[in-house]
RNA sequence: GUGGUAGUAGCUCAGUUGGUUAGAGCACCAGAUUGUGGAUCUGGGGGUCGGGGGUUCAAUUCCCCUCUACCACCCCA
């Protein structure tokens, strides 16, 4: 192996990976705009309180995962690890609260220092769609509608579910969180060391542990359903029942839970059996007290991620690229009149490629290699007429084509 | 960050119980075919056996460290 390798948990876009990345961003970019979103970008770096203030303090993102650098004027800056923070900063840096309902698509990378694994990388891409300054469900419907059109539409709807929770308001979280903690506190002894740990930091957490120990304290733990206020539970209903209407399907899943502080009410994932441990292809829920929480006046939101890596996985092979025209002149007279032919050809709409050297044999050969659809031949006794034999690549068959009709004859090639 | 599995040609892999020039298939290049691709045949290029150190007369093979990928945990998209 050279030893120019690659940063750990970074990877090259070679052309057909390329390929099938973009058809994901493509696709999910053309869904969301059926449901009103429209696309924008945040910058790749804030500075970094954007995301510590945002995230909470007791994130992992936030503690050990963030690519943080002073840069050359002195600020603290870092790549983003998520684009939720972002989206919020220039909400309120921007004065977008008179533009409120703001919908929003955004796709780009995201930077987080984890150990590498198949679908989890350093500098991984996802897509998201916000929408902002609606406080009622309706947002979370049409959000998860938006969200399972894409994944419809990426003909991977059959291999992901939808996982639905609620996390309630900011009191019944809360209310609920004291439960939950002097319940554990109860079997401390008895707890996981990961599960003591998350005790302190996120003890909601602790009802998602895979321990075995853990389980078993889990199945008797206190049920949020329990201690949901009403607001909180009627705003839970307006979202299956929208759900419902809609007979997109969903798994209720108590246990689920999201890792970054600013998520309340609704909380989802569209989750696959495909990938292993990193099973988790789309995920979001709504964040209230996200904007506020930055400075910006009191605005709700809802959204959701997703890794374009993962939704590859499950998408399978790439479209093919599109097949060129092979323009191959033999002879220096046929070269100068080639280079300026290809340039009309390709005003035209078509791909060409003039091949640099060779004898003719050769060129054929990089044709084929390259999947012409078809080889554009213009030697000295095609010059003296004026024609060129078009072959096409893949009958075989061959005709004379006046330079002049050209253009028109290729179109069928486009 | 913790534990585990693995790294031999561009790719997929074989092999070496430590011993001369490390192999195959596919891919690539050239020729057979100096104005015609795909198939076939012939020939060719390409490897510091992931990197560094140690043991040894001798290391791709044994030992240690390290890097990377993968699996599980953790976390998450």
């Amino acid at each position: 192996m050279a030893s120019l390798q690659p940063v750990r948990g970074t990877h090259d876009l070679l052309p057909e990976a390329m390929r099938a990345h973009r058809r994901v961003i493509e696709t999910a970019r053309e869904v969301a705009e059926r449901y009103g979103f429209d696309e924008m970008a945040t910058p790749i770096f804030e500075f970094t309180d954007v995301f510590r203030r945002t995230l909470g303090d007791t994130s992992d993102i936030v503690t050990k995962e963030m690519y943080t650098f002073t840069d050359k004027g002195g600020d603290e800056l870092t790549l983003r690890p998520e684009n939720t923070a972002g989206v919020a900063r220039c909400f309120i840096s921007e004065g977008l609260a008179q533009d409120v309902p703001l919908k929003v698509f955004c796709g780009g990378p995201m930077f987080r220092h984890e150990r590498p694994q198949k679908g989890r990388l350093r500098q991984f891409h996802q897509i998201d769609i916000e929408i902002i300054g609606v406080p009622g469900p309706q947002a979370d419907v049409e959000v998860i509608a938006a969200g399972a059109a894409i994944l419809k539409a990426l003909g991977i709807g059959d291999l992901t579910a939808l996982q639905l929770n609620t996390l309630g308001d900011a009191e019944s979280r809360g209310k609920f969180r004291d439960v939950l903690v002097a319940y554990f506190n109860d079997h401390l002894n008895d707890l996981s060391e990961d599960s003591r740990d998350r005790l302190e930091r996120n003890p909601l957490r602790i009802l998602d542990s895979k321990d075995e120990g853990d389980r078993k304290i889990v199945a008797g733990a206190p049920d949020y359903a329990d201690h949901l206020n009403q607001e909180s539970a009627d705003f839970f209903a307006g979202v299956t029942g929208g759900l419902d209407a809609l007979d997109i399907a969903y798994t209720l899943d108590p246990k689920l839970v999201r890792g970054l502080d600013y998520y309340t009410h609704t909380a989802f994932e569209f989750t696959t059996t495909e990938l292993g441990a990193q099973d988790a292809v789309m995920a979001g829920g709504r964040y209230d007290g996200l904007i506020g929480t930055m400075g910006g006046p009191e605005t709700p939101g809802v959204g959701w991620a997703a890794g374009v890596e993962r939704l590859v996985m499950l998408c399978g092979d790439p479209p093919p690229a599109r097949r060129p025209v092979a323009l191959i002149p033999i002879g220096e007279a046929a070269e100068a009149v080639a280079l300026e032919l290809s340039e009309a050809l390709r005003a035209a709409g078509n791909r060409i490629d003039l091949g640099y050297g060779g004898n003719l044999n050769r060129r054929m050969k990089r044709a084929n290699k390259i999947a012409a659809a078809a080889a554009v031949l213009i030697g000295e006794d095609e010059l003296q007429r004026d024609v060129a034999t078009v072959r096409d690549m893949e009958t075989g068959e061959q005709e004379e084509v006046a330079l002049a009709a050209l253009e028109d004859h290729l179109a069928r090639y486009r």
